[in-house]
DNA sequence: AAGTATACGTGGTCTGACCACTAGATGGGG
DNA sequence: CCCCATCTAGTGGTCAGACCACGTATACTT
């Protein structure tokens, strides 16, 4: 369990991080549990204290985990978006980056919408086209729900941190504008891709190329 | 420039990654420039080597910031971070679902594929024909070329990743089978969609659908 | 039994020491 | 004069120990 003495060039922290991650896997620790004291990892691992804190503090800069004075570290829902208010303020000023974001954002829904089309459940349609018509929502709940009925855990991953991202660029958002979600859930229905692509262009205000 | 002695339940790593930040900001320092070193922080902003070293540890790991033993610390090409990377390593731990991996992986070329059309740019199309014509060249090889063309930076390092994955996964790599490569970029040059589409789809064996 | 005081474990921070490495200054030999 | 080996100062990398601040569990008092 301890750290090779045998580490060229790489740095202890980063091993650490390795080992943490190892731990949390063979342990199946999930977002909630408790992980050990930053004493005890020094012993484990043969490493010094400090070092156990660079990995845990970067790990906590990443939003992987949460401290808590008192009473220990802990893992934390990925989700959150700590690292996201830390590189809108930090990276992404960078035009060309932005405009990645939100291409690469649109792009990812617009693939979820066809993994949709492609699994053809309708009685989820039928149960989204009920949800939008009774509640208020945001750009972001609807979309939350069309990725999550795309069903690819991935997308799900890698949108929900695009729009992390995209809140962190402090973009205007979507005002809601019920009838193009309509016009996308109808279309969604419909089966016919064309129809569902021109519905999310309107929605985002593209031209249909 | 101190740091504030009232820092109430902040923490002062996190003190100093702000003013680092500040520090970047106000001097203008941009990728590749070398930031003060660790001593120095610690006297300029009156605190301990160690919080400095949390700080910048943390950076090190988001890929702002790149040191060398010896040398110092140096602010990096921010493009280039491996946020995506490392989210990927602690995301993607638990979903190993082939399928998604696989499905993902697929969407994306076609999205690399979809935004090489809409860059429309003739010339570079005509060096990707000329390019697959005089070379030798696997599949990899080949989208890497595609993911590079699309020129944009996020699909670029998530592709990458789930091309590891897919690796990984030992799954059957494609052979190589020219006629189809050539159809894929003579179906670009002619700025079809549709064409491009079903020239992927047959490289890739799957249903038009 | 309830409330309070104490002890313990935890993270948070600082200091000082030592190592490994790099680059620039130094100095000697050609 | 130049070139190369050597030395030195500065840098990051790591460790150990000391304290502090905070939360919790325990034991004690009432």
């Amino acid at each position: 369990m301890s750290i090779e003495p045998v580490e060229r060039g790489s740095k202890v922290y980063l091993e650490i991080v390795k080992q943490l991650r190892n731990m949390i896997e063979q342990d199946g620790l999930t977002p909630g549990d408790k992980i050990p004291s930053e004493r005890e990892l020094c012993e484990r691992l043969n490493v010094g204290r400090s070092s156990v804190r660079e990995a845990l503090r970067a790990l906590e800069l990443l939003g992987l985990i949460e401290t808590r004075r008192g009473e220990g570290t802990f893992i934390r829902d990925f989700r959150s978006n700590q690292l996201v208010q830390l590189l809108g303020t930090f990276v992404l000023q960078d035009t060309k980056a932005k405009q990645d974001v939100i291409e690469t954002k649109y792009l990812i829904e617009l693939d979820c919408l066809r993994l949709i089309l492609r699994r053809n459940n309708e009685k989820q349609l039928e149960e989204l086209k009920d949800w939008i018509e009774s509640c208020e929502f945001t750009d972001d709940q609807f979309f939350i729900k069309i990725v999550e009925l795309a069903d690819n855990h991935l997308f799900y991953r890698i949108w929900s941190i695009l729009n992390d991202y995209y809140d962190a660029l402090k973009l205007p958002k979507m005002e809601r504008k019920d009838p193009f979600y309509s016009s996308i859930v109808q279309a969604l229905r419909g089966g016919n891709e064309a129809d569902v692509l021109r519905a999310y262009y309107s929605l985002r205000k593209l031209s249909n190329d």
